[in-house]
DNA sequence: TATGAATGAGGATTCATTCAT
DNA sequence: TATGAATGAATCCTCATTCAT
């Protein structure tokens, strides 16, 4: 192994474990000492990679974003009639949260002001990054679909924040067992019908 | 001022202070030192009115609950189509949050399994219950918009979520600068024109 | 009640609830909450009658000890033979102990050194005082032995001290389960023997 | 100096300072920040060795508890007759006392109840080890006494225990300048003497 | 005199970060 | 470059003591 790939290695081991410490913990509670154990690196080593606690939860904020965006837009297919287009996309989401809940975090993890106020900009902007190209993905097809005459006249930027806060809600409330009991119906279910009663709310009814 | 009186302004200092820095820190971050010093009390004082840190922080989220759950009861009114009932839940909603902004956030606190662990179950349920009682309000309008023929057929106790986490989760995006600005909407446009959609899609077209 | 009485009645009081509780945690670990409750005083009116925690200690060190002295010094009969009266005062000083078990930390509480350092010399002589009476009463008892010509010429001080350590030190390790184990003797029998053996010693043989 | 005698050397400076602390003030009032200053290390360090306060103290009355045993032992000499053996076994507990004096409370510290409760239970019985340990020694030698017919047919054990009890209780006694003064005697004397007149009570008369 | 609310110094423990090897 | 020992600042909580009522 070239030392290039072992560097590689190692900073793919911390950030994978550093995900599950952060996820299980939150930021604060977090123990950088569990980090490097699961790592099967030394403390220090953490320190060859990221600068400080705070910049490594924020590179695992960003770790998978590329990939994600990624996947979700190869979910497009033009051929496909907008509110089909919105129906697969939710699939995804849906499915990818499942497969992938704990690095799924990321996406409503900005929550530390002091946190990301001692960060550099470009970290930060690289977060929020992913959530615009998420919602542009989405505007857009709000967008074909009110220029096709199949969607009501909206602002499709906003209609996509309303799709994507409903999509993250719900799946953030699936992470507390309290909020589940209380809720008390199949996420999946409640996923769908979500979407189905926004899309009945957004076409063209007669 | 009676001793009791004495003792309530404590408490209601007390609470004040540590919403805020709750607020502003997060539980794990949150310094006893610095609501001490906000409340204009000692330290030692806290322990007297609070047990810990964390019936302290369940303590503020549970604070507002009734009067809250009580006024949000207050808006209704059996005269009202169910869908103008709904509006005007949502209105209130919308405008306590504006008015009791930092006092909100008891709604999505739960978040800390660690801290709920630790804690006496009653109070973890005395939180709960008051998500409970707002879904309950939501869910008897959207039933009787169902029974009136107003709405489509559909479970009012999962719709009921809808509309509740797709509020929650317009509001909680607020609180962060980021995510502020990657909306570039007013709030209560897209709020307003969110219920508007939601209702568009629960009521029977034609 | 008069004044006067009740002012008793709370002094006793006070110095009953700090006796158990310095039995049972030490004097460090001891809490004058813990004592307030258990007098059914506040814990302020403590104060009105000890200057301080160490104060208190002492206090209840002292309590009893004149009572104690009285009885043991009651034990005496001087037309028995010294090594029957000697058996007596033992067998008078180990029932003591059963009975009151928990007043009996007393003999062997001295150890705080900064404690007793702290404190007005006075009331420290007042605790000593008591050893000495006791021990003095031993010494009695042996030095009228040698007389008779029943002993060996020996120190009577220096033997009454022996006999003493010996008893206080049997019953102090009658306080904790581990050595209680270790030792694996009924400690009455062991108490028994052990004055015996000490009198064999002393007695002259022939 | 390597890594390993880097620690070795300091775990021994902890324990070295924290025996003199907890010495000196007794478990409860013992101060880690003063261990740490005298320890020469950061408070933080002491815990790279030591689990706990508690653990610390248990470690420090274990810490020469192998050696001591050891030493005792060589005292035997299978071809001294047993009560000489005794007095030499006394003679040396007694100048150990005297060369190690700070090290020694180890023989009557078991005494926190809620200490002890919170250890684990193998450290406990480490330190009740060396009790059980050096109370054998003794009392093989008094059942060859009584084997070979110079002492009264007697329970080793209890007997053993008698010795022990005594040898401790006057070196405790010694620790506090009151009672030394109580005392007013040279306690190698007392100490002499009292093994002499234990001995003479079980030495079989005639 | 009795109360008990308030005080605030004190201390054990944690853990991000540094740095000598 | 990787290590992991050492650091010490940070913080929750306790509790003896004070003092206004």
């Amino acid at each position: 192994m070239t030392v290039d790939e072992k560097r590689e290695t190692n900073r793919r081991r911390i950030l994978e474990a550093s995900r599950k410490v952060f996820f299980e913990e939150g930021f604060e509670a977090a123990n950088l000492d569990e980090v490097a154990r699961r790592a099967n690196v030394a403390k220090g080593t953490i320190y060859r990679y990221f600068e400080s606690k705070a910049e490594l939860y924020v590179a695992v904020l960003a770790a998978d974003a590329d990939v994600f965006v990624t996947r979700m837009r190869e979910t497009l297919d033009q051929t496909l009639p907008p509110s089909e287009q919105i129906l697969k996309t939710g699939r995804f989401y849906f499915q990818h949260y499942f497969e992938h809940r704990r690095y799924f975090r990321i996406f409503w993890a900005l929550e530390n002001q002091r946190l990301i106020g001692g960060l550099p900009a470009d970290q930060v902007r690289s977060v929020i990054g992913v959530w615009q190209q998420c919602l542009q993905i989405l505007a857009d097809q709000i967008e074909r679909g009110s220029e096709a005459g199949d969607f009501v006249a909206c602002d499709p930027w906003e209609t996509a924040n309303i799709f994507w806060v409903m999509a993250n809600g719900l799946i953030q409330t699936d992470e507390y067992p309290e909020l589940r009991e209380l809720r008390g119906r199949d996420l999946q279910r409640v996923f769908n019908d979500n979407i189905e009663l926004l899309l009945r709310g957004l076409r063209k009814s007669g």
